[in-house]
DNA sequence: ATACTTGCAAATGATTTGCCAGTGT
DNA sequence: ACACTGGCAAATCATTTGCAAGTAT
């Protein structure tokens, strides 16, 4: 899968299987706490997976940053700055809004990198605004 | 204008003129040594000014938070990835975004505190892919 | 006069870098 | 063997906190 050049050493494998088994983006701290792997052994592995297109990493509200296989389907984050709740959604889920952005500002929107943040159907019925 | 409880300090007054002035959003740091004041004060001034109401911060790619005056007509921003450019958009400009991740999902969302992230017209042009 | 503000030093949290010892191939 | 890795200490960057001295009201 991945022998192109990468070593498979110990700590490469913890933080891939970690990442496989995780539910949603992690981060770096909880990894190596996790997994009793170095920090920065940690971030040097993201890193190296990042740059091999492996991995890749968001930010949700401020905060770490936080990391997740490239090749999952749920791509893209609805983040809600009242109760925090991370609602992953499809890319295609995207397209129509990115569609949008393409046609109004010949501008290609990803939303990978940073969620979209704001409130989420649960909060905005419980509170007014 | 800000006589609600606030002091006039010459720091707070600078910060303010600062922002102001600006064309676009400003690090703390940048207003810390063009205003010649502690980065620490003006830490806290953007802070309490963003209690108010007066200021908010944004954050583009990677690296500092940016500061800008909350009542500017241009409230969001594109960020291209590639040259690092930004287009401030008008509220209004997204609010069929808005509105289609309303209806689909039930969520506000706002794009005030991320930027969107992705590639601009002239660098989707310059380059395949 | 007094509470709010400042600057400076030091703490914090996330991430990176240097360096040497350990290990996969 | 040898280059790639890991751990640990220390550096860096953005931001925050503590504290004593300064200032707006």
């Amino acid at each position: 899968m991945r022998a192109r050049g990468l070593r498979v050493s110990t700590a490469r494998r913890l933080v891939l299987q970690a990442l496989f088994a995780a539910e949603g983006p992690v981060s770096a701290q909880q990894l190596a706490r996790e997994l009793a792997v170095d920090t920065t052994s940690v971030y040097r592995n993201l890193e190296l997976l990042e740059r091999f297109g492996v991995v890749r990493h968001v930010h949700l509200g401020h905060g770490a940053g936080l990391y997740v296989l490239a090749g999952r389907r749920e791509f893209e984050y609805l983040y809600c700055e009242r109760c925090e709740n991370v609602t992953p959604v499809a890319t295609h889920d995207l397209d129509p809004v990115r569609s949008h952005l393409e046609r109004e500002f010949g501008f290609r929107a990803g939303f990978t990198h940073f969620a979209i943040v704001g409130v989420c159907k649960r909060c905005a019925r419980r509170r007014r605004q």
